[in-house]
DNA sequence: CGGCGTCGTAAATCATAGAG
DNA sequence: GCTCTATGATTTACGACGCC
């Protein structure tokens, strides 16, 4: 709780590029659901909650996710590979 | 910033208002001075209504639609802001 | 039916963190 | 340090659906 109020303090400080374990969590979400990547709200909440950033911050990187790799499949295809693979070894949903 | 005050050729708008066929518009960023007339528009009142809608779209040579979205739109900003606000408080008194 | 309301989104654009 | 590009956020413009 004292974890989310620092981070909407420095968050209206300055905007920061997400964590790793973040970008990982919500990749693998990415990833899993490609053919319909559209968490629903209470999927929201729940990456919101296990990357330790907002509903409105998961909406706004799934947003541009969807269409930067729309935009480009060819650049994301090692990514997507790297995704699917760990997804297919090491269930952790 | 050099914002045409008000002639021809300002952002977004097609020769006042007919949108080219049925296609989706192209999104056009609006001037600081058709931003500084809505937003304080928007200040005086939240719902516009038709009438000074109209007057507006005229105005900033905007297409009435154009005008109606941006209130539209204008007020999600609003509700994202004051949800925002409303979690800034909630934790900074625990601590 | 028609018009305007919200909600969720696409797509373009903005701002600038940060990798090189 | 200094460029640039990748990334997070914001701004237009709609479609879907709701209410009156």
């Amino acid at each position: 709780v004292m974890i989310l109020r620092s981070r909407f303090l420095d968050a209206r400080r300055k905007r920061r590029n997400f964590s790793k374990q973040a970008t990982e969590g919500l990749n693998e979400y990415f990833y899993s659901h490609l053919s319909n990547p559209y968490p629903s709200e209470e999927a929201k909440e729940e990456l919101a909650k296990q990357c330790g950033i907002t509903v409105s911050q998961v909406s706004n990187w799934f947003g541009n996710k969807r269409i930067r790799y729309k935009k480009n499949i060819g650049k994301f295809q090692e990514e997507a590979n790297l995704y699917a693979m760990k997804t297919a070894l090491g269930g952790t949903q | 910033e050099e914002d045409a005050p008000s002639s021809s050729g300002s952002a977004g708008d097609y020769s006042q208002g007919l949108e080219p066929c049925g296609r989706r518009r192209k999104r056009c960023p609006y001037s600081k001075q058709q931003l500084r007339e809505l937003e304080r528009q928007f200040l005086f009142n939240v719902y516009i209504s038709k009438e000074r809608r109209v007057q507006l779209s005229h105005l900033l040579r905007l297409t009435d639609r154009q005008v109606k979205i941006w209130f539209q739109n204008r007020r999600m900003k609003e509700k994202k802001l004051k949800r925002e606000r409303l979690l800034y408080n909630a934790g900074y008194h625990l601590f």
